[in-house]
DNA sequence: CGAGAACATATCCCGGCATGATATATCATC
DNA sequence: GATGATATATCATGCCGGGATATGTTCTCG
């Protein structure tokens, strides 16, 4: 894959302007989350936790994997999530090696209060993420 | 702007979705930098002073204020660019107080060379992302 | 011209987040 | 029941931003 051509300032301006166009959300997103008096970070848990797929509540390796991050990042922001009183850890009783990640009735709430506000912003903004994800996903 | 209505599981899986979606776009990205031996944000430092608009060289505050990060956070982020050679810094001749920052070879060779493989990532995943930054420019 | 406000950059300290390396506990298999 | 795999946790480290503050420069106005 050899570099096929030299790339123009008009090339660079357009990466820009994509990153840009990313920054101003996920910026408005952490405002959004401080606002709220939790991290983004926290947020993003709280949603794959709520969001997670299946039947039971994600473990900590599920919020790993999803998040994109090791599991021993994913225990530290749990750990943090739980000192904030986010979350709450529950083992699992027939395998326990595993931990179950669960709302408490504070998290819910802040979490539903954001993401009401984040669907209203991705509505106002056209909403072609689905699209983005999509392709991301094809090519994974 | 009351809460319209609960919101459904659906609506979350959905909020998740496009987190995942983006949260893969950047961690590809991020990787990319780091293969490149620079950090995520030296890479979006690098693209920030080479897509900057207008005549001259950005200034420090251009930076922060592209990047949306404070002054002083700015200032760091070109301290260790700076460090690992990526950018160097110049006294503007009129008024003192600026410093604009330029690229060094190794800084513009890297962001190419990335640059280049992100083009090619956008065009893959369809790139919608420039409805995206109008949308969200429209709302400023 | 000189004092003070406004501005741009820089420094110090700290917390959040993620990593690598490592440790501990629990299951699975033979 | 020993071995290896799995899941979570702990420790030390580094990047990245923020708040508070400092220094130097330019602007403004009397």
């Amino acid at each position: 894959m050899a570099p096929k051509a030299k790339l123009t300032t008009s090339d660079y301006r357009h990466l820009l302007q994509v990153r840009t166009g990313l920054r101003r959300f996920l910026h408005w997103s952490e405002e959004q989350a401080h606002s709220a008096g939790l991290t983004p970070a926290q947020h993003q848990l709280l949603l794959a936790v709520r969001g997670h797929p299946g039947p039971g509540a994600p473990t900590v390796g599920d919020l790993a994997d999803h998040l994109l991050i090791q599991h021993h990042g994913a225990v530290q922001l749990v750990d943090r999530a739980a000192a904030a009183g986010l979350v709450t850890r529950r083992r699992d009783e027939a395998d326990h090696r595993l931990v179950h990640v669960v709302l408490t009735d504070e998290g819910r709430r802040l979490l539903e209060s954001l993401s009401a506000r984040h669907l209203d912003e991705l509505r106002r903004v056209g909403l072609s993420f689905g699209e983005i994800s999509a392709g991301i996903d094809a090519g994974t």
